[in-house]
DNA sequence: ACGCCTCCCGAACGTTGGTCGAGACTTCGC
DNA sequence: GCGAAGTCTCGACCAACGTTCGGGAGGCGT
């Protein structure tokens, strides 16, 4: 605490240097610099190996090899690294070809949403920010323009879009909830439904939490979104 | 660090108690003893004035007069709080009365609840844990057994449940991402957009995130799912 | 040679979630 | 009455976190 007086580590000052403390002080030589891209391909792959909880400053910056405050230069606060990561997985939604029904390119590409977003299962969880990156925006752009061609009024064409997401979005995050975090097995909660069968008959008989095939579950939801569009359309 | 042999503060030992010491330490007098309940609703509190930043242990202890250790005799973790006050909110969703019409009962629940979650904006983002708390399995109950009387197939049932749930969530959840945290008023977020109108034509000319009535689009959204359930009745 | 701009870092601050052991109050068996 | 056994509370402390500050190093133009 008292020592100040001795400039240790690193890249030693010019002025204060001390005779031959050159050899000291390791040359990181020229590698490139940080950018913003390599600081959120490097969240992501920490996101993606423990969940959001493993993604410090301080451990993105290991990885990256780098000192903590560095990050800073390029990123103003950890949100931001947050914003940047949820939406560079979002890279990886491929935008379907467009075929002449507007149903399948609706869905192909709200399934596809969803898929990337369960193997990223820390994703949804970051989801309660405004989502204004380029590549949801880019995905939305699609899943509104197939909307579109649907031919609904204004009003039914914003509310098939948001509904649309919002369901992808609601089943990524119910279906991520047993991914992340403390491991509950959904065989010890079921088991604790089954157990209290007497307040809750129904869930108990339905074996509600036990699902077995989530996304097959949720391909059939979004048909039947669609089937319900299908009434609200002019004809 | 050396320190130890003076043992401060409050209220003293009484082996190594000081003569007339008794006057010094306040006797807090026989308030009720904390409980998991008092903890549940002044977490709420905090989270419904200020977001889910707000809620710190530290805050939590100082609002209930209290030090903070104290919390962890009824509370093993920060988590369990959370997991409470979630499961505490969905107390005040009041289960409606049974009609005979299948469809406005599951409609009715979903509505409140997602009224509930938008009234409680920190809500949502918490969601991404197992949800197994009696409020929650109680209301579940609710949209399961209305769903039941549908005479759906057994999967498509579950389908039904699942989805009407996860429509809710995900409206919710983004609908709160306007209210919570660094605030970026709709406006400049859709002038962002509108701005970029040669990239996302689509998103620029239906000017998608500019919504009114969000609670209206919600209902539609919700009342057009039940409309494709509907097409999965048996007949 | 000088100053400017980019990129990086050591040190430190304030705050957080959480632990440990000790103390006090109550209750109960005796 | 008395001590042992809970029940409940707290002071002191810890490691880890996000973030800030001021400055040093290297490259570039002039």
């Amino acid at each position: 605490m008292e020592a100040k007086g001795l400039r240790a580590g690193g890249r030693g000052g010019r002025s204060g240097g001390v005779a031959g403390e050159v050899w000291l002080r390791e040359h990181k030589p020229n590698r490139d610099p940080l950018s913003r891209e390599r600081i959120t391909a490097a969240a992501v792959e920490l996101l993606d190996a423990n969940g959001s909880a493993a993604l410090t400053m301080r451990r993105l910056a290991e990885r990256l090899d780098v000192a903590p405050p560095t990050l800073y230069w390029h990123v103003k606060t950890k949100d931001d690294v947050l914003d940047l990561a949820l939406d560079a997985i979002f890279a990886e939604v491929a935008i379907p070809e467009r075929t002449a029904d507007w149903a399948v390119d609706a869905k192909t590409l709200v399934i596809r949403w969803h898929a990337t977003m369960v193997r990223h299962p820390w994703a949804p969880g970051l989801l309660g920010r405004p989502m204004l990156g380029p590549n949801v925006l880019a995905r939305t752009e699609f899943l509104q323009s197939a909307l579109e061609r649907a031919g609904l009024a204004k009003q039914v064409l914003s509310m098939a879009t948001h509904g649309l997401a919002n369901l992808t979005i609601g089943s990524a995050l119910t279906e991520s909830a047993w991914h992340t975090g403390p491991r509950i097995s959904q065989e010890s909660a079921s088991e604790h439904v089954r157990d209290k069968a007497a307040t809750y008959p129904t869930l108990a008989a339905n074996n509600h939490l036990a699902v077995m095939d989530r996304a097959a579950l949720f391909e059939e939801a979004v048909d039947c979104f669609l089937a319900g569009l299908r009434t609200r359309q002019h004809r």
